[in-house]
DNA sequence: GGACCCTCA
């Protein structure tokens, strides 16, 4: 037995780099081996999760949560499934579940499995993730699906008892819905000690998840009867697989990362060896200034220019520029990538070996208070600026440049981030768990608790969306029905309301367009091209109404992607438009309700987006010359985003779906509405300001 | 006269 880590005999390995200034050296590394390049190519015995095979078995079998520490590409998320499935962790009908934060991944990883095990995906291996479900109920033993769509399933099976064992994966990243995993795993555990956990976590969170884990007295007393395992977390550390990187810190703070990354990768680009270089910067703002300075100085300056190839990298960008950055760099040619946090942690890179880091992110923050939601560049922490440094050591040993002092990153940076669910707002979350039935939400056991005000805000919204009652039980039916269709709650009550106003196949069209980021094709330099192209649909209602038209056309030209193209409109997401609308429709069937159209009568429609939207409703300011609104509920300054068909246009009342803070509030997706439609439609919401909000 | 960090169901 000695041969096995237990709790409390030994620690286990953290790295750490705090001391010097060289990250991710792992004992067992062997640069040399020529077959380190490329994934596809190495021995799954490799990996260095393989020779923890028996302890990470012997750890499940004993305790009832397991966390593993691990870099990425330490074979974790791949082999550990496997292990548990030899051991017999899936016999008897029962099955294995690991879940990811994103889609992508659960697909990567699934059919890598699928793959290595000799089997067709979908059968002894499978994944869920929305709209795919590659599964085969009575012969799946491994299933990936993200953490969203294990929470779904939690509606139909609480106790989740399919599964003998799940894995979170990527715990560290805590997204909203890992943490409300979390929370409702540790609440399973009582009622289920054949349940086994493992949690997958980057070094310096396990600590924290750990404790969190760790039983509380009054159920320590269970502990040691029988064969049930031992319920304090059993923690093991999994080297990585990546090379070292060697760590630059700048000497004095600077002023303009800007400035500071573009004369950085000049002099990379001048004096090291081959290989692609990855800029964290920002935002789009960022990285365009970043990537034109590149250019013009590659084009004046620099002798050897013309091996520069400078490419922004953000979610936005088109089809075309992402086949830009995916694609093998050309031979003698040198890639700059300019990217914001998506290469952090949802896209990989192959062949960069220098990383310049910014040391800042955009990144969002809530205030509950004053109930407002703001977009700021803040300082990243440690646990990124450690995961951004990696990206430089996949395919060979690499170097990161860091534009901030060594004393700042060692004194000042904190270690990990703020958790999702402190920073965000709660609507979406809190209807979740009242449909698993947590009644005491203020009590739950959070991993990190988000802030009460901020819980009160959403149970406040709820509340007056009508899907909580007074005593902050989910109504029925509309609670329950609202907590079933998978959108935003408020989305969801306008789906529910088109159904009375005899609207239902356009309101469903419009929240799927909400549903997506955005139906026009983004192109730098084109503004005005998509302006005019906007033109041809704008409807004077505002941006839902001409969503409609969109789609109208959309369909008229048979789905055509030229059609698209020459419409400015992004034929992807409209793809993506058809079939959310399609898993829409299907649920609101389920929920008895017949799909109507109200043809070209828009007045029910904004209608019906006013029951779900009614607190965003806006005034003009009286004599605003500038277009300044102000909120009815708050009497915030907010003005109509640039984007939105209404801009400039400045209607005297309307409604927005979302808002996006920067240096102003700006009102996204707007719609014109009658004001004496918010005292019919939510008396209960603008009782207070008087029978009428139009007449003061 | 001007804007969009990233995910998930």
């Amino acid at each position: 037995m000695s041969m096995f880590w237990k709790p409390g005999t030994e620690k286990p390995q953290l790295l750490d780099d705090e001391e010097g200034g060289v990250l991710f050296l792992s004992s067992s590394q062997s640069s040399s081996s020529s077959s380190r390049y490329g994934y596809a190519s190495m021995g799954k015995q490799r990996l260095p999760v393989h020779k923890y095979r028996t302890e990470i078995l012997y750890l499940v079998e004993t305790h009832a949560t397991t966390i593993i520490v691990g870099e990425t590409g330490s074979g974790k998320t791949t082999q550990i499934p496997q292990y548990l499935k030899e051991a017999g962790w899936a016999d008897g009908g029962r099955a294995i579940a690991c879940t990811q934060p994103r889609r992508l991944a659960v697909q990567a990883v699934a059919s890598r499995v699928a793959e290595e095990m000799g089997v067709k995906l979908g059968d002894e291996v499978g994944y869920t993730i929305r709209f795919e479900d590659i599964t085969n109920t009575s012969v799946t033993m491994i299933k990936f699906l993200t953490d969203g769509v294990l929470l779904r399933e939690m509606m139909d099976d609480p106790l989740l008892t399919k599964y003998s064992v799940i894995m979170v994966d990527e715990a560290h990243e805590r997204s909203i819905s890992t943490d409300i995993l979390l929370g409702l795993l540790k609440k399973i555990q009582r009622r289920r000690p054949d349940l086994r956990l493992i949690i997958s976590s980057a070094t310096i969170d396990a600590k924290s998840i750990s404790a969190f884990f760790q039983p509380s007295k009054r159920h320590r007393g269970l502990e040691g009867q029988g064969l049930s395992p031992r319920k304090e977390p059993a923690i093991l550390s999994v080297e990585g697989r990546g090379f070292d990187v060697r760590i630059h810190y700048v000497e004095e703070p600077i002023a303009d990362y800007v400035r500071a990354s573009v004369s950085t990768v000049m002099l990379i680009h001048e004096q090291e060896p081959p290989g692609d270089i990855l800029v964290f910067l920002t935002g789009q703002d960022d990285i365009d200034a970043a990537a034109q300075l590149i250019t013009e100085e590659a084009r004046t300056v620099v002798k050897n220019s013309s091996g520069l190839i400078v490419l922004p990298l953000y979610s936005g960008i088109s089809r075309a520029e992402q086949e830009l950055v995916f694609s093998p760099t050309p031979r003698g040619k040198r890639k700059v990538v300019i990217s914001t946090n998506i290469a952090e942690t949802s896209v990989t890179l192959e062949g960069v070996v220098y990383v310049v880091d910014s040391g800042f992110s955009k990144q969002r923050f809530y205030n509950p208070i004053p109930d407002i939601e703001n977009l700021v560049v803040a300082p990243i922490s440690k646990a990124s600026a450690r995961q951004r440094a990696g990206r430089a050591g996949r395919v060979r040993p690499g170097k990161c440049y860091r534009l901030y002092t060594e004393e700042y990153f060692v004194n000042e940076m904190s270690a990990e981030g703020i958790p999702e669910i402190q920073r965000s707002i709660l609507v979406s979350c809190v209807i979740q768990l009242k449909a698993l039935g947590i009644d005491n939400i203020l009590g739950f056991d959070w991993p990190a608790s988000p802030s009460p005000d901020a819980m009160i805000r959403a149970l406040e919204v709820l509340y007056s969306l009508g899907v909580l009652d007074s005593d902050a039980k989910l109504t029925s039916p509309v609670g329950f029905q609202v907590a079933e269709i998978p959108l935003d709650p408020m989305v969801s009550k306008i789906i529910l309301s088109s159904n009375q106003l005899g609207c239902s196949e356009e309101i469903i069209t419009i929240a799927a367009v909400l549903s997506v980021q955005s139906i026009w094709f983004s192109s730098r330099g084109a503004q005005k091209e998509l302006d005019e192209a906007k033109l041809r649909f704008a409807a004077a209602e505002g941006d839902h109404v001409t969503f409609l038209n969109v789609y109208k056309g959309f369909l008229q030209s048979g789905k055509s992607s030229q059609w698209c193209h020459k419409n400015f409109i992004n034929y992807q997401a409209m793809k993506k438009v058809m079939e959310i609308r399609e898993q829409l429709r299907k649920t609101a069937k389920k929920l008895g309700m017949v799909l109507k159209s109200c043809d070209n009568d828009m007045e029910v429609v904004r209608k019906a987006i006013t029951t779900g939207f009614f607190a965003n409703a806006c005034r003009l300011e009286a004599y605003s010359h500038n277009g300044m609104y102000k909120t009815l509920r708050g009497s915030q300054e907010v003005f109509i985003h640039p984007s939105s068909v209404l801009f400039r246009v400045n209607p005297k009342w309307v409604l927005y779906y979302s808002l996006v803070s920067t240096d102003r509030r700006y009102m996204r997706n707007v719609i014109t509405i009658d004001p004496s439609w918010l005292t019919e439609i939510a008396p209960h919401f603008y009782h207070h300001q008087g029978p009428n909000p139009a007449t003061h």
